[in-house]
DNA sequence: ACAAACAGTGTAAGCGCTTACATTATTAGT
DNA sequence: ACTAATAATGTAAGCGCTTACACTGTTTGT
């Protein structure tokens, strides 16, 4: 009779006449084993199909070179062209990634954490600061390597690859005083669990209180859709003082309110003026084209990568 | 001395003052464990913060909950969303998704499904039906459940949850024909290992061949981004013989189109029709609004999810 | 009231791999 | 030529969990 199942390493060994450690060596550090000896065990693992049984090594090593991300949502192309990026990277160091994703609640995040972990990531790469501490507190007390992406705090001393929301927010919002804009609109995303919107509303805020003359009409806080965007603006451009432009909070939001213009017959940017925030290409496409803010998402997923493999390298400093 | 490590089963059995088969019942079949047993296990547990270890439980089972999906890229919004949802419904039956990308490669692809099988994944979603018979035979070794999404083929054995790209092209393409167009050019996606490529420039030939008096001009293939959308554009209205109307095999290409015409100041519909396929985001965005083909992407991540799903449970039948 | 069925728990044998340590064969140093 | 270092391989002890099987005590059927 055959095999039960798949071939294991005490087969391989038993075919290629040396000890299982030898094919382990030969699989997981090449330069130890005789160049010899090393080429009769190739050809045996390729005649037998092997592969290493997966949960073997992981239980052994007590590594599975998976590493997880949790983000809001794929359906954002923000960070869905940064996560490929992020992807491609590990996969060169041949880690594998683990997705899993919040709906920008931070209860299922710390939800997905606790499940990507008890899968077994090696590390993890967070979107954004703004978490209970409860969550922070189990990312601790496991001792995970991690990475905060899309959000960036130099006086904190967690793993950044990000960039500075509020400066990014302040600069467009100099861009439209200098366009002469005094009374100015914004529409962004739910602040209260979400750090990015959060911060883009206060360089947005700060920026026009400094400006004498300048008004802040009013700042819309809803869902990163085309729709709400669209709702929002319609109700902007009817309340009793209009505003001259309106500043969103991402290119989501922008286009939807570029949309809703469409509909109702105003004229952008004669009648009102409109920004973005993020760049995805949703901003290159509409008309009339939308200034927008370039976050370096591509750069972004590449550096939160990086630092993380360079972490999972750094033998973990065990507390 | 403390414990070195996080707790094991055996810390908690020993707490807990049962033996450790107990422990795991309580964890995955809490039905055969006594109520008031599991209590004290359930409290055990949480003062020693025990979760399982991955490792020790896929050894173990041989199963690790964790599926696969392997697409050409996260940057494309229209597998994003479906994978989006993919994850959504994976993570309901506590399953987790390992993602990798391809770029539209097949000999990458088989790396990546190597490697996602390595990572130990219990399944696998893959992206339409070209790959060569190497791989499919890969699969069929190892006897990994997987379905294919993103296309149809109603004559194949296989599990499906896509659409059929032909029909869907042919549909445009009369719709086209309808508003009288009679010479029509196509730019379309790299169509060699791409199946749904192929069959939209199937659909879209047959259709037109069909036809007396109308020709396709030409069939540009590319890559699936904006600016190879607009140089294709840019080609094919510099030609002798212009097209009347253009069908794009994405609206990647069709968007990429229409921001090249607005450079170049032609009128869209007027001097030439535009239409896409997908029916991403963008799609809505771009003005004049996009002619495009709805593509249920969020309903066949779903599908697709549930169909993995229920090949999973179905105990796989081992030949 | 006695056998049969069942519920709850324990015992212990792996699952397939990695790796510290031991062993042997080879080469270098003087 | 003899010891010391080095290279190549083997031995075997786990890693933490699941689960078949065994065991005991309680119901159930008649």
């Amino acid at each position: 009779m055959k095999q039960k199942g798949p071939p294991t390493l005490e087969d391989v060994a038993r075919a290629a006449r040396v000890s299982t450690a030898t094919i382990s060596r030969c699989i997981n550090d090449p330069e130890k084993v005789a160049g010899e000896t090393r080429a009769r065990i190739q050809t045996v693992i390729e005649e037998l199909g092997y592969t290493p049984n997966f949960g073997g090594r992981v239980l052994a090593s007590n590594r599975t070179n998976i590493v997880g991300a949790v983000i809001p949502s794929m359906a954002n192309a923000m960070f869905a062209s940064g996560l490929q990026v992020f992807q491609e990277v590990l996969s060169q160091s041949s880690y594998n990634l683990l997705v899993a994703s919040t709906g920008y609640n931070t209860d299922t995040e710390l939800e997905q954490i606790k499940s990507l972990i008890a899968q077994g990531a090696d590390g993890l790469m967070l979107i954004g600061s703004s978490r209970p501490k409860e969550t922070t507190h189990f990312l601790n007390l496991r001792n995970i390597p991690y990475v905060i992406a899309w959000s960036y705090q130099s006086n904190d001393p967690r793993y950044f690859a990000g960039f500075d929301n509020i400066k990014a927010a302040a600069a467009i919002t100099t861009a439209v005083l200098e366009k002469g804009h005094r009374n100015i609109a914004m529409i962004a995303g739910h602040a209260e669990q979400n750090d990015r919107s959060k911060n883009r509303i206060d360089g947005v805020t700060q920026t026009i209180a400094a400006k004498r003359n300048a008004k802040l009409l009013s700042v819309t806080e809803t869902d990163y859709t085309l729709e709400s965007g669209g709702e929002a603006f319609e109700s902007l451009i009817n309340a009793k003082q209009k505003p001259t432009a309106i500043i969103c909070g991402n290119d989501v939001l922008a286009a939807g309110a570029i949309i809703k213009a469409r509909q109702l017959n105003i004229d952008i940017p004669h009648q009102v003026s409109i920004t973005g925030f993020d760049d995805i290409s949703l901003a290159t496409v509409v008309s009339p084209t939308l200034t927008t803010v370039r976050v370096p998402q591509l750069a972004m997923g590449k550096a939160a990568a990086e630092l993380l493999l360079k972490l999972l390298e750094d033998e973990t400093p065990v507390s």
